[in-house]
DNA sequence: CAGTTTGTTCAATTTGAATTGAACAAGCCG
DNA sequence: CGGCTTGTTCAATTCAAATTGAACAAACTG
């Protein structure tokens, strides 16, 4: 009867990660939450990204212990942003994961679905507001109404120099 | 006895806000929150932005119900990031604020102090993983090094770019 | 087909941040 | 001094987002 080294049941071999990988996978994880992201979806981008072979989602749960509900998730939302990719592995049924290394292409990405669209908002919002004030000019004494009037067309200036600003940062991005 | 058109109570004239300036709170409430900061903190910046005079600390809790607690603590964050000025008016003993419009000096100043701290951040963290996986190369596979070294000299080489980047945007910004 | 594994969805729970409100300190006024 | 107003701090509460876990669906396996 040999001398069991390490455990070797039947399935899992859990071996536990080395710790430039669990590093990496807290930087990961508290960098989400700056960008408010969920922490799990870092820390499932973390661990990829130091993976020598895609992972399956129930090692990446396993790794992380999180539950198998939020390694779905998580990984649906990499994968909707681009910093994940799906690989079929040889014939196996499950899906396998791996990182997108590209994160300077990413930033694009980001850029144009979170920062555009936010602008954009603004916009509408903005353009909103300065007709509410159209409405009630009749319901402000004259001097509220200047001064509203003036403040606003200040935030509008602001957001056309940003709106100027946007594509010479897009060039630099790219 | 004349006829009493409004309710004129000894001290408190609440005054219900237009429109406008309720929708304003909500944007700039809204854009806080996006922004990562206590929805509260936007919204009194919003309300000080279209106010044609300074209002002390009570009359901000009134206008926007909010308690006494928030009032303060929203004012305290957003003097220290440079978004109010306190005034002192006449010989008042209250605090009064008011906005600080130049909202482009602002976001120098949040250039500064979020996105600049945080690349530093950044930079020492990954400095640190680089020194983990020196003290573990003995305990990884020489394949498992090579790769996550690989990796990590790809995150570094990615965040030097940023930082070259970053006067570049400096001085866009300025 | 029954049994196993994988993955999704969603209601319940947990967790963490924002907000409240009460206790306290400080300044002013009669 | 005693009462009144203002402002801060902090413990308790509330609220929203993240996470779990259970129920379900789908795909494969013997």
């Amino acid at each position: 009867m040999a001398i069991a080294t390490q455990d070797v049941s039947e399935k899992a071999k859990p071996k536990p990660l080395p710790r430039v990988r669990l590093e990496l996978v807290d930087i990961f994880g508290r960098m989400a939450q700056g960008l408010s992201f969920p922490r799990s979806v870092g820390e499932i981008y973390g661990l990829l990204y130091l993976a020598s072979a895609p992972m399956s989602a129930p090692e990446i749960g396993e790794a992380l212990s999180i539950s198998k509900g939020s390694v779905s998730t998580g990984t649906r939302q990499l994968l909707a942003l681009g910093f994940l990719r799906k690989v079929w592995l040889q014939k196996e049924r499950k899906d396998y994961f791996e990182a997108v290394l590209e994160l300077g292409d990413m930033v694009r990405t980001a850029y144009d679905q979170i920062f555009k669209m936010r602008a954009q908002n603004a916009d509408r919002r903005l353009t909103d507001v300065s007709e509410t004030l159209a409405d009630e000019k009749g319901e402000l004494s004259p001097e509220e109404y200047a001064l509203i009037k003036e403040r606003l067309a200040r935030l509008t200036k602001l957001q056309k120099r940003a709106k100027q600003f946007m594509p010479l940062l897009e060039r630099l991005i790219k």
